[in-house]
DNA sequence: GTTTAATCCGACCTTAGAAGTCGTATTAGT
DNA sequence: ACTAATACGACTTCTAAGGTCGGATTAAAC
């Protein structure tokens, strides 16, 4: 439980493979899946979504690529997970949703407190410091 | 994402309704599913768990019910959840290890430490603290 | 200007697990 | 015996994750 979804392990891993490299240099979707044994179209469209995010930078046609764009410092894995995965959240009540217990529940608020601790915790880390 | 499950959730309601009687009274499944409205049956198999578990006791037969059993300042959060769902872990790999990526997996070593981070907060956390 | 190799993107399929339901047995107080 | 509770396995339903496919677009190389 309180897995990450393998897109954003795709995706971590993706961006610390462009780390490695130049910050010109050109890296195929095709290559990374490869290199890591990822299904190919779903890497492909992780990236396509982090370049809309301005992650990475895409450049098309042949010997096209990825690079990294965004500064790897800047970004916190909170960010990075909610971009890819939607809000992250103990429970639906901490975002907006009302749930058949709206005003029943007894738990909302420690819950809460639970989840602002937890999202410290990935507000703490940037992705930098993933790549290391 | 990161998100507790139902179960659990409804675990943690039911605790904190038994947290607010008398360590003598019972309490039936009926009463805590119609008070927050949450599916009986259900409700129902998790309490039975938590009773195998150690966590409430229970009594059978007609006017039987449920009352808590373990001293909620000695059970932490992570322990409840895992008793509930199992495994906490950000991958799989922080749990039995075996992925299609294991030989060349690169992020294995900083998503450890997240996940150590991140199960501190819940190792941290009381059920009594819950449900403050 | 055709071929080739890449991104782009939506639509679709598959599967696993969560969530919930049902039926039946058992237990014990009245 | 009747009733009201737990006990529990089997089953169904639903949803979202994970993955696949087909076709379009782009641009370099030949």
């Amino acid at each position: 439980m309180l897995k990450l979804s393998r897109k954003t392990e795709y995706a971590l891993m993706a961006l610390r493979h462009l780390h490695g490299k130049t910050t010109e240099q050109l890296t195929s979707s095709k290559e990374i899946a490869e290199t890591y044994r990822i299904p190919g179209e779903l890497l492909a469209k992780t990236l396509q979504q982090l370049a809309r995010e301005g992650i990475v930078e895409t450049v098309q046609g042949s010997h096209g690529g990825y690079r990294l764009k965004a500064d790897l410092e800047k970004v916190c894995l909170a960010d990075f997970i909610e971009l890819l995965e939607g809000p992250v959240a103990l429970t639906d009540c901490s975002i907006d949703k009302d749930c058949d217990q709206l005003g029943t529940c007894t738990i909302r608020t420690p819950i809460h407190r639970i989840n602002d601790t937890m999202k410290n915790v990935f507000n703490n880390v940037t992705l930098a410091e993933v790549m290391q």
